[in-house]
DNA sequence: CTATAAAATGTAAGCGCTTGCATATAATGT
DNA sequence: ACATTATATGCAAGCGCTTACATTTTATAG
């Protein structure tokens, strides 16, 4: 910080005190206006940029929001997030991010790091957390949003995971599907993947049929994914004729497979996911899937943070709707 | 910040003064063990949060990098971007993520707000940036680094795109096509698609052939531009029998419309891409492309600022490799 | 025109930490 | 044991801003 302009030297120059300068900068319509653009003037001349650690620390408060993600490298928290900090930066406020690769112990430590750094809000995905975890958080003052699924210990804002599992389900079943395989996410630290094969569970059960352990299988939340929880399912003794994966990237890797080993989808088998990426509309056949608002999902957990910022009272619990979109990869079993 | 924990408090429990407590927090190694051990032990049992804005208000430092890219919704960038931070955040930093969505007016306004914020170090995107952001980085006096390509004006960490088009270019040459398409993602503030275009150029002009316009279309950066630019490629009067595509998602939504269209790719029509993508190895066929190590330049990006901010000198330009991955997506053209 | 209220501005005390310098303590040599 | 040096610690002055509160200016009423 060389010779850097303060606040002081814009005083100077406008002849007015640091008061009236910092005024203008945070309450300008308390300020005369005669007086506002003198200000502006000297600030604009001076080229002058206030110091935000400076007005952190006598404040309290740092225009910028946290937020705690598994990972960037996965479209739909790539996405979410993406919304979130242009929502944010338009309010004047700016995105802490930081990943933790589902790793429950960075998570805590990001979640403690953000919190030094005094985030005036705070953002996590999902309800698996360390204890305390919960308790860093319930400690500290400042809002704090849960998004993608909702825990009744703090405001959240995000999906009946179950629900839209169950949806897809449904859509397989009515098909007349009777042996159906899950392709989850890894469920461990990530509730959504538990939530979603619950789902399924849950459908199947009410229409009389049971999800065998023997048509579960858990992978890696990518394409490879797919593709090797596809090659499981089929060397089952049952082999299913539909799958259910906990996402659309495990559900376009299933089907790339299902292809190269020269299976007709959906007339050997029906796959079905849900996000609705952009690649599932893309590629052929087109995914049926559930579609999610992800981007809107980041918009607004921003303007909640920005309403609670501001002392708002928001919703404790808020879901977005989704919506199945049925394509060409789902179909009748043959028979 | 109601009761929050100070220094001031820690230091009374450990029997020693703010000062102390301030060196093991930064300097563990100038206190003696004894003391030191006394020290953490209050703050463990207080629970002390250092205050970052006070820090940084004293030191002059934040511990905090900024990065301004085009989007987070683009797996190259997200990927790039969640590999800087991981690394980051083991040092003890955080990363400060902006998205400007190609525009220059957003980007000079975010590397404000960030040199505002006092980050160490600032990591940007490219060489296309409003003449006043080059002023306003010529007049800080911090680390900065430009990445995905290369400008003499400051420290660079990229690639040689237009030799990566020249590879891919050569590559369909090679395989014989004469009639080589250009499918770019939008060039305006986008040095990395002008430079690509240039690559193919070079690389038809030294074959003797040429790029007429006709050829060449540009479109927005994901699956739906790709298909548009196919669609109309094909249609104009000479049909190209290879398509290069600015990148893979450009590829990938070129290669699916050219399936739907009832093309047979490679032997109607080859396609060739640069990034490869996880989507593009698993396709069907496999995209042809030119694989570059995104992640290695996130990572490679911040350990360069992390030395920098210690205040090692850093290469003013590093160029990092990539290699062209022939896959089923490109073949002999049709005679 | 004066009294009174309202609006605008100034004064100055911090916000919680770091760090140069002074001082105290420990280590070393004789 | 006493200098002399090397190490550890303490003191206290800020870092650049915000914001009660005090004071001055301006508007409004009588």
């Amino acid at each position: 910080m060389n010779q850097r302009i303060t606040i002081e030297e814009v005083a100077r120059l406008a002849g007015v005190s640091t008061a009236t300068v910092s005024r203008v900068l945070s309450r300008p319509e308390v300020v005369r206006s005669q007086t506002r653009e003198q200000v502006m003037a000297a600030i604009a001349k001076l080229d002058y940029q206030p110091d935000a650690a400076a007005r952190a620390l006598a404040s309290g408060r740092t225009h910028t929001v946290g937020c705690v993600i598994p990972t960037l490298d996965h479209a739909i928290f790539a996405r979410s997030t993406q919304a979130m900090q242009t929502t944010l930066a338009q309010a004047g406020y700016q995105l802490l991010v930081a990943s933790h690769e589902y790793d429950p112990v960075t998570e805590f430590e990001l979640v403690r790091a953000l919190q030094q750094r005094g985030v005036d809000a705070l953002v996590l995905v999902g309800t698996d957390h360390a204890p305390r975890l919960w308790k860093a958080l319930s400690a500290w003052r400042k809002p704090t949003l849960l998004t993608w699924s909702c825990d009744p210990r703090l405001p959240s804002l995000g999906f009946d995971n179950e629900g839209a599992a169950q949806m897809a389900a449904s859509h397989l079943l009515e098909l007349g599907h009777r042996y159906i395989g899950v392709i989850s996410g890894l469920t461990s630290h990530n509730d959504r993947a538990r939530s979603r094969i619950d789902g399924v569970r849950k459908s199947l059960t009410q229409a009389g049929l049971s999800l065998p352990p023997t048509l579960v299988t858990e992978q890696a939340f990518n394409l490879e994914g797919g593709r090797l929880g596809l090659r499981k399912l089929m060397t089952s003794r049952q082999k299913p004729s539909a799958i259910f994966c906990g996402n659309d990237l495990l559900a376009v890797g299933a089907l790339l497979e299902a292809q190269r080993m020269g299976l007709n989808v959906p007339s050997d088998l029906s796959i079905c996911g849900i996000d609705n990426l952009e690649i599932s509309e893309a590629i052929n056949p087109g995914l049926t899937t559930v579609s999610l608002p992800t981007q809107d999902l980041g918009r607004i957990a921003a303007q909640h943070m920005l309403s609670a910022i501001s002392g708002e009272i928001i919703a404790a619990k808020s879901l977005l709707p989704f919506e199945l979109v049925v394509r060409g990869s789902t179909g009748l079993p043959r028979r």
